[in-house]
DNA sequence: GACTGGCACTCGGACGGCGGGACTGCTAAA
DNA sequence: TTTAGCAGTCCCGCCGTCCGAGTGCCAGTC
């Protein structure tokens, strides 16, 4: 198996074996390829060179007298060399675009809608995981009082993400004022900070104990924000498998579904892409996890400001439509990283 | 098809074929169920009997020399005169109390780890909707400063749930000392008020243009919170149903996908739901929804504090285990709402 | 009159043999 | 090097058969 560039002509039936598989899931033979890709030869003479194909590991043969689908070698040659993207039309923006609410309440119902959205026009499941910042400061902080012995603490983090915690009080009977005061000390010392400096700065030796307690909460919070970078937030589309042939047999849907509705799994998959490489293809057995044999993701990173990230993509069969998906996959996340940006400034 | 009481045997047989049923998937004969579940009676006796179950429309008979299953109707008087619920054991406590995490940092948290639960514990999809209140009122509010013409309104609800919106000003560079008196004059005026009390209070004759804005915005929220817009809606264990031998059609699987994807058709059908009947269920044809023709929802509502409510439950096959199931979702509904409210206060 | 044993009958599903068709690989000729 | 032709391979759908589970009904018994 060596890596030698294919010549042009295995190029070009590499290519229409891809296309026409992908369109029909149907092993594509000598006779079809002959008469309606590449009519300059004989099918005899494309039988030959699909016999080599197989045996240099680009198409596959499932039985004898059967025709030839891609590899996943095959799909790799494919889209790094051969295929040729397709531009988002007007139509598919047109379709996109009013999906995204214009002012939507929060990031979650923002990337909800993404999912939906991407979803319906890849016709595969879709990913989305929401932005996260490497080290996230503190913007915002309050204090209200619930009863005597409970508080409700609200941090705003830079992004404008918002966490609330009910923190119960050492100190008895703290009354709003109280507590209003304590919040205007917590913001002139800590907003810009983010967990370690908080951590670190030592508070004023005359520091009632409510602060320090409070100070330790919110780096808590903090610090659970930090953790959960890459958590799973939204998917969508799992009704868009059924549909694929490929899926027919359940026990590959259920392999794929445990892997989906699995969040710790979904997360490890999105964590190990490249944040620099614009739109990322994984075919097949390339991913080692096995469940995921036989499918494909399509990935990249949406960007809401400098540091905010987030993951958005698709997974569905190794039979897919790269050049539709990566080019719409790469439209919407920057539709999503705008309207990210816009809806936390 | 009258709706008289059956007698004994008929509701002895009636049982014991929704148990075999339900346990094998397989249309019963009477012989298993003269050897197995009812040994008083010869199978021919049965046989009878079976034949005037069909008749009265208690059971189905898929072809002539089928045994025979539970119709709707036979499935409706079993679980309303027949079943015994089984008591959710100690195992089964021990299985569900660790996953119910002990200090969720939000709701949107503790209802995805219920959901996951309760897929797992019934074998079933779980659906669970976050807690809402029929006119919650104000509790807090707060402003911060994003940039000269946004400002993030932070706007807490009885029953301490958080939301947050960015609003665009009309008056330019406004500070935060500004936004922060603002606030201050906002709680003190609408602190305790609901939409509607808020909506009616006109504002001083002589306030800025500002303060009225910000007021139309947090009536807003609130309408929005009222609405139920905002509901969280979680769903768990589709894969669950793959492992059902009532779904190896894709058909079925689709149709009932397509409810559960579908946000707006799964609140469309909690809201139904009568929020005082403790555990509910819904068998088959019962739910209007052809596309859950099939289908058994069992559901019921969790209570947080007086006012709070959310609802939680399981879309399963009708041919479903529910002497189990019932008992098992009560039990984790009110360990959800002791959650909820220990959560919120 | 209620119940039961027995029997003929029905129907679905598994099994196996049988082409038809879609491909292939190979060979020989251009 | 390409191509036409041809024999061979294998999948898949079709069809008839068989088997067994289960029924309905009838006649006999308690």
């Amino acid at each position: 198996m060596d890596t030698a560039p294919l010549d042009d002509r295995k190029q070009q039936i590499l290519k229409a074996v891809v296309r026409d598989y992908t369109e029909t899931g149907v092993p594509v033979g000598s006779q079809v390829l002959a008469t309606k890709y590449l009519v300059s030869w004989s099918s005899a003479t494309i039988r030959n060179e699909l016999a080599n194909l197989v045996d240099i590991g680009y198409l596959l043969q499932p039985h004898t007298s059967a025709g030839r689908m891609p590899s996943d070698r095959g799909y790799r040659y494919y889209v790094d060399f051969l295929m040729e993207e397709e531009a988002v039309g007007a139509a598919v923006r047109r379709q996109i675009d009013p999906t995204l609410p214009a002012h939507p309440a929060s990031v979650d119902e923002l990337l909800e809608a993404a999912a939906l959205t991407l979803a319906l026009i890849t016709d595969s499941v879709s990913i989305v995981t929401g932005p996260t910042a490497p080290a996230p400061k503190l913007k915002h902080v309050d204090c209200v009082s619930l009863d005597e012995r409970h508080a409700l603490l609200m941090v705003l983090l830079e992004g404008n993400m918002l966490r609330q915690q009910v923190v119960e009080l050492s100190t008895l009977s703290t009354d709003q004022d109280t507590l209003s005061q304590l919040a205007t000390t917590l913001r002139r010392e800590l907003v810009g900070l983010d967990a370690g400096a908080i951590a670190e700065a030592a508070p004023p030796a005359d520091a009632p104990p409510l602060l320090a307690e409070m100070v330790e909460h919110i780096v808590e919070v903090l610090r659970s924000v930090q953790r959960r970078q890459d958590a799973v937030v939204v998917h969508d589309g799992v009704r868009n498998l059924l549909r694929q042939p490929e899926f027919g047999d359940h026990e590959r849907l259920q392999q794929v579904l445990d892997v989906v509705e699995e969040e710790r799994l979904l997360g490890e998959l999105l964590s190990r892409i490249d944040v620099d490489k614009g739109v990322q293809i994984v075919i097949g057995a390339e991913n080692e996890m096995a469940k995921l044999h036989g499918c494909s993701l399509v990935l990249t990173t949406y960007r809401a400001g400098r540091q905010r990230r987030g993951t958005i993509g698709v997974l569905g069969p190794t039979r897919m439509r790269y050049p539709q998906v990566a080019p719409r996959l790469r439209y919407l996340s920057q539709r999503v990283g705008q309207a990210v940006e816009r809806l936390l400034g």
